[in-house]
This record gives structure tokens, C-alpha cells and sequence, in this order.
DNA sequence: GTCTATATAGCGATAGAC
DNA sequence: GTCTATCGCTATATAGAC
């Protein structure tokens, strides 16, 4: 086949099959024979849209975090100042989105890359904070806290993808019944410490808000 | 070669040279045939004494983990109750343990893996937390989302190894002194949001720790 | 039972034809 | 913009030397 036309390939449609692939078989299932295939065309085609590997997995990071609410930081000001139920939906919907795609989550790790998305985010939280009352400096400070929280939360609940996935220990595993409960144990553990951490986290926060507004 | 008198690897031989080799050019630089190399050895034979690579950077991770001091959670009893200060240096001795090791930082993120030190850690947390008072599950659940901050703020530290590492930019940044300030600047942020995000948590878990202890 | 030698299948990526 | 062909690389399996 020479040049078609109309392109075969957009970036999206590759971004989007790759999710699709990640979602059901996980990262390492993606490679550029593999997904040029479920894309209906030859490995290196692909090369026109992305530059390297590490550039569409990066897009593919980035295509969840948009899938992350950040509207809750809009309605901050000096009025609506509560600040702390923003970064308590954010954050749930930050897990929420992450637990949808627990395949990706590893990939989180590999830098900050370049992620439009991830950028969008950090200025809405930096932001909705500022409006809320946070002096600049501190709110680029309890945004990079948060950030810890979450990354480190979703890597410790969903790295390994689930675990309760059940056909995956229906193989491998004799005793069904018991770790299907371990699992089940393991994400109690993950959903208790995740709110136990977040509410901490914001109370400890809200100490230092008051701190900072008696000494300014 | 035939087999030698005594064997020319051993286990630990591989996962030391493998972590100077990660320290010294980062986690890419690690195949079986370039390590081999750097032992003196073939590449297959490293199969004899790791089952996969894989296992072989799990246990590079762990013995990074091994690093980590957790000396303090063995003081703590029904007499001396500072579980908070024992929190507090264990969270920056792991911190210390990843700044050592930037490069290794991105294989924390593959799941849980075998890792006999992470298990010896987590006990030592757990088991301080409950000599000092905390209700066992609840000590469960603050280990973990220790954990989480740990982890966090280990990866968005030092994920991406040291922007300040100077020779790296030296020759693709041709505004060096900018490149320099820019890192410092980041490590800053670093340092103040994992202390803030530390401290807030540790605030946010003592109310916590007061209710339980009126309650129960 | 530890190492070497050989071999395989698959990877990311590039070059150049159309 | 997609193709074919191909490069150098990878992890890993297997067979056999000692």
C-alpha cells in the first residue's frame, strides 16, 4: 500500500487503542507490532505520529489524568474559600480514575515527562489554592505534598493491577476462596489507609492554614 | 571456561554490581549482557543464581530498602509512646536510602514484588506503632499510608534521577547556570513539600490518635 | 552444579520505495 | 503516510563441557 488518501492513523486513535490494550492486557502487552496490528496497519507506521515509545506511553499517561476532575478548584475565591473540600474530591477523583486503569499506573513513575494534562492539573490545584487563601509559596508547596499522596497511594493500591481479578488466580491458584479474601483484605487496607492518610493529611494542612493566616 | 574451583558469582555479587551499575548510568544501562560483562562473566550465566531480571531488579530495590533505618520502631513500648518521632526519622531515613539511589527510584513503582526487607520494614512499623498504642488495625492502616507518602514523594523526587547531576546538562544545555537554578529551585520544592507534607501528616494522625485513646 | 556456547524470537527504530 | 526490509539489540532457553 502506498499513501492513502485519508490517513489510517491519528495520534488519538493510537493513543486510544494503546489504553484499550494496556486496560486489557496490561503495559507489557503493548508493543509497536502488537498495536499496529490491533490498528489494522505495519509496526513502523506508527512512527509518523509518535516519536519514540516512551513519547506514546507518556500520551497515554496523560490521556488518564485528563480523565481527572479538576472543576472543584474553579469555584475556590475569597468568598467560597473551602479549600479543603476541594483537594478531598480531587483527590478521590485523582484514585477514581486511576483505579479505572490500574495497568497504567506503573508508568505514572517514569519522570514527569511531558503531559499537558499533568500541567493543566498542577495549575488548577495552584490555582484554587491561592484563591482560597494560601500564600503563592505555600501552595506550590501543598500541591507537590498532595501530588506525593496520590502517586504514591494509586502505585501502592493498583500497581499490580488488581488483584482481585479473579480469572487471573482461577489458573494459578488452588485455593480460590482464600485469595479472593486476602485480596478482598488488601483492598480494605488500600481504601482505609487512602482516607485515613487523606483526612489526616487535610487536617494537618488546616493547622497550618490558620498558622500561617494569625501570623500574616 | 569449564566450571571453576569456586564459583566466580554469587547472588549478592550480581545485585551489588548491578547497583553500582544503576548508580553509575541508570536503570537502562542494566541488560544481563552488560552486567555479565562487568562481572567477568557471560550473560547466561547469570541465570544460574536469578530466575528472571525481574527478580534481579526486585532484589536491587530491596537491598536499597535494606538501607533504610528502622532501628527506632524497636525503643517504642507501653513506657516510651513517641511513636511520632520514630515516624518521623524512619520517613526521612527512606528518604536518605532514595536520594542515595535516584536512578533505582522508578522500580519501586513494579508492584510489591518479593521483597524480604519491605517485609521486614513494614513489621518493624507496625510492631512500633503497636507497642506504642495503636490499635492494630489502625496501626495497619497507618503504615500503609506512611507508605504511601514514602513512596510518593521518593518517585516525584527523584523519579527522573538528579536534574542537578551537572554533567548531564552540561552538554545539551547551553544555559547552564539556568538549568542549575531550575534544579535547585526543584529540590527545594522537594525538601519543603516532603517536610510540610511529613509534619501535616504526622499533625493530622495524632488528632486521630487522641480520639481513639478517648474513645477506647 | 556452574559456566560457556549457541540459538531463537521478539523488540524499538531507521531507510527508502511508492 | 504507509509500506517493505532490515539493523542491532534484548531476554531467555537449551545443550554440553568440565
Amino acid at each position: 500500500m502506498a499513501r492513502p488518501r485519508r490517513p489510517l492513523l491519528t495520534r488519538d486513535r493510537i493513543i486510544d487503542t494503546a489504553l484499550t490494550l494496556v486496560d486489557a492486557e496490561g503495559l507489557a502487552a503493548v508493543s509497536t507490532r502488537r498495536l499496529a496490528t490491533e490498528l489494522g496497519v505495519q509496526g513502523p507506521s506508527l512512527y509518523n505520529h509518535v516519536r519514540t515509545k516512551d513519547d506514546l506511553i507518556d500520551a497515554v499517561v496523560d490521556a488518564v489524568l485528563g480523565e481527572v476532575d479538576i472543576a472543584m478548584f474553579e469555584g475556590l475565591s475569597a468568598e467560597d474559600r473551602d479549600w479543603r473540600s476541594a483537594l478531598r474530591d480531587w483527590a478521590r477523583s485523582y484514585r477514581t480514575a486511576m483505579a479505572a486503569h490500574p495497568h497504567i499506573v506503573p508508568a505514572l513513575a517514569s519522570g514527569p515527562g511531558h503531559r499537558p494534562n499533568a500541567l493543566r492539573m498542577a495549575d488548577a490545584v495552584f490555582g484554587g489554592l491561592v484563591a482560597a487563601g494560601w500564600p503563592r509559596r505555600e501552595a506550590t508547596t501543598v500541591g507537590t505534598t498532595m501530588r506525593y499522596f496520590l502517586t504514591g497511594a494509586s502505585l501502592g493500591s493498583f500497581a499490580a493491577g488488581f488483584p482481585s481479578d479473579v480469572a487471573v488466580y482461577a489458573d494459578a491458584y488452588p485455593h480460590l476462596n482464600e485469595a479472593h479474601l486476602l485480596a478482598e483484605r488488601q483492598q480494605r487496607i488500600d481504601r482505609d489507609a487512602f482516607e485515613v492518610g487523606l483526612e489526616s493529611l487535610l487536617d494537618g494542612l488546616e493547622i497550618r492554614y490558620r498558622l500561617l493566616a494569625d501570623a500574616g
